[in-house]
DNA sequence: GTTATTCTGTGCGATATATGAACAAATGTC
DNA sequence: GACATTTGTTCATATATCGCACAGAATAAC
């Protein structure tokens, strides 16, 4: 790609619309300027080309995303086969299990959920289709890092800032690696209270037609209502149910 | 503003991103400048961005949209209290009516999804945050009519293109705005296979602690199993609950 | 109330981008 | 296989944007 095939203006209003994720929903010119590490005039530019738009309210001082901005993600939501076809599996899923499932893909060093059928709270967090995780430590980012050669998992833990959220955490690489092949091997993944305590997960992978894992599914549920040791028994069936339907019916 | 204040660079590429939604999820360079009405070259410039900030994926050919992209959506959901602070109360409402749960708010003729608890599959189509239903066919966007003046929701009937989506669809505008002063009398909207047939739905707003409407919420029901008059009756004290609960927590 | 600091808005030269035409490559048509 | 269309890419240049520096307004500090 040439220099000139670059559109920095876009690059930098995009980094700006992600400015806004970081902390409030309020930024003046000079917070977004800080967080973005752009010029004054030029984030100003982008926001008032936002407001212009409709993306974004103007009070004079403060800038807020308004909710035209989740065209963008439905433009991705809508027009790639993947969440849609899943959500309906995830409901009737969720109302299987009694317990939230959701679907996520691989971004970067991150999981982010495409779609969520939730039957209740169980998570601190408040988790919806664009949410991220860290992978390492999710059900579902370990299935999508087993799915990948070696090295390349290698190479996103790298790049993970590898924190224990919780006791139970797994942070070693090489123990995280050897986590991997074990389950690549069983074609699922367990997590126990390793992302926050009181919450376990069971994953597995989503492969297309031709066997490439594109996604992966998970169950989660309270600790306290269901062992680890017994996440596979209870729960390993439906989610083998649900990735053999959906198997023939991507791409 | 004046016009040096606008960075149209952003604002062609913003419009490249929404071209995605409207078909499949991949566009050549010339469809997804048909789509959008700019000069190929200029297109070109806005897809290769993207491709190369990651938020779209080109295989030489075809360009489609990554799940990096949920990032922009994801912005407002997580920098926006209304999202978060609603989604926990829709899973309760949700799992407490055995029912779809869902809030949205207005964006122009149209009603966004913000958040959203599925319980079982009802409609035909699939909604997520994010996804977008004509105002004047839904019950959560009688309500959000409802809370405007008169003469701003005629503006927004004016301008919204008004059919029969079933036999059951209101279309008179006249006969809407009627219905919109009923409603505010009420306050709650019943909709009976307007939108869909076998499709009957009950919203009430959300209102701040000041009595604004800044969102709205629902409950979706087969009409094969909760007639539209039964729909009152049995939804309206819970929508209700929920709705005073989250009154006090707003603004 | 004064000073210091931070912020927003503007003008300008340097730099980057958009445009439409031209061309080559790919695709479709007969 | 030749012709017509469509598509992707490049180029020159007219135009728009960027980042800087500065002025004035708004806050904050004292």
């Amino acid at each position: 790609m040439r220099e000139t095939d670059f559109v920095s203006g876009f690059a930098r209003g995009l980094k700006v619309i992600e400015a806004f994720g970081e902390t409030r929903q309020r930024l003046s010119i000079a917070e977004a300027a800080r967080l973005t590490g752009l010029d004054r005039a030029t984030v100003r530019r982008s926001l008032l080309t936002l407001a212009e738009l409709g993306y974004a309210d103007y009070d004079g001082k403060f800038f807020a995303l308004t909710p035209k901005i989740l065209r963008l993600g439905h433009a991705y939501l809508s027009a790639t086969p993947l969440p849609v076809l899943i959500q309906p599996h995830l409901d009737q899923l969720s109302e299987k299990a009694g317990q939230s499932a959701s679907a996520s893909v691989l971004d970067g060093t991150e999981i982010v959920y495409i779609a969520r059928a939730s039957q209740r709270r169980v998570m601190s967090i408040n988790l919806m289709p664009g949410s991220r995780l860290p992978a390492y430590c999710a059900s579902m980012g370990r299935v999508l890092l087993a799915s990948l050669p070696d090295n390349e998992a290698r190479s996103i833990l790298a790049r993970t800032d590898l924190r224990a959220n919780t006791p139970n955490t797994k942070t070693d690489p090489v123990e995280l690696v050897a986590e991997f092949r074990r389950v690549r091997e069983l074609g699922y993944a367990i997590i126990d209270q390793e992302l926050e305590v009181g919450l376990c997960s069971i994953a597995v992978p989503v492969e297309n037609d031709r066997g490439q894992t594109v996604a992966a599914i998970n169950i989660g549920a309270p600790a306290a209502h269901v062992q680890a040791s017994e996440m596979a028994q209870r729960y390993l069936p439906m989610l083998r149910e649900t990735q053999k339907t959906l198997r023939p019916m991507l791409r």
